[in-house]
DNA sequence: CACAATTCAATTGCACACAACTAAATGACG
DNA sequence: CGTCATTTAGTTGTGTGCAATTGAATTGTG
């Protein structure tokens, strides 16, 4: 409704990318001390959800779930098979592949995290149908970012 | 109104916090495009829109518009400064303070960074006064967050 | 079967983010 | 004036995140 100057499009407490940063970043603070008593940082407790919730998964699959590449995923899986939480494996049907598993001890710990998204939630101070709201706002955002970034790449 | 058992707050696809992280993670890829030809990455980015709003301040300063510490600020800066864009100069009047001045290079990026807002703005596929919406949403979100943050870390 | 294209994980290099620590300078207080 | 707590940058170490490359394995095609 009201035309905005040139110039102040570069006011920074107008940039919603920083807002999305700073959340972001606040979101790591609260995780931090969560998950400290696990023994995880946020991205490890990503990559044991997935796994909690859909078994073994070759690096790939994880990926895809994630949004992650292997040079991401490589030291970090190698993190978490120091701590004890998953195997890795080369695939018997595909060598190039490596099958990430669940230890003993990565399947216990579940457990122990199902506290964490309840506390996360709190934290928040949004209730369920808010969370819900801003998820879908932000998932919506998430698919323009990424068809824009495809179509700027293409423009090259 | 339904109440949701407890295992499925683990699921992957009612994390928040997931859906945070991968806007934030789009943003930095349209960023990444959008910034190559300024030879900014997003980070720097934010510190050149702080001095061209703020002019010359010292690090310190910076760091509470950004809410990054020298840790991350102190190698941000020289490669600022190797790009021709800042200087960095002890202050005369507090030895301990640094600085941070944008050079004439630096100051004249400021007229090619002019367009940059507009398409990250048109990137998102949302209009003004919805992203004046997110933007208050995630900001409520941070400061929840950050209260949250010390009450976890106090309660140790 | 042979050979090119593709797939997949790992590695390398660079750039944050942040905790913990160091070191220098300042300021407050006795 | 001297001492000590505070302020401020910088450094180090760890852990992502991503682009680019490598190398091995697989698949598709003739």
């Amino acid at each position: 409704m009201t035309t905005t100057p040139t110039a102040d499009w570069l006011r920074l407490d107008q940039q919603i990318c920083f807002s999305l940063n700073a959340a972001s970043r606040a979101f790591g603070g609260v995780y931090r001390v969560v998950l400290k008593d696990l023994g995880l940082t946020y991205p490890q407790y990503l990559v044991m959800l997935v796994l909690w919730e859909h078994g073994d998964l070759p690096v790939k699959k994880l990926g895809e779930h994630l949004r992650l590449d292997s040079g991401t995923l490589s030291p970090l899986l190698k993190r978490l098979e120091v701590a004890g939480l998953v195997r890795r494996e080369r695939s018997a049907r595909d060598e190039r592949s490596v099958e990430v598993r669940l230890t003993e001890e990565g399947a216990a710990l579940r457990e122990r995290a199902l506290q964490v998204p309840r506390r996360i939630a709190t934290a928040t101070g949004f209730d369920v149908d808010e969370i819900r709201e801003l998820r879908a706002r932000l998932d919506q955002l998430t698919e323009a970012l990424d068809a824009a970034a495809v179509e700027e790449a293409a423009a090259e």
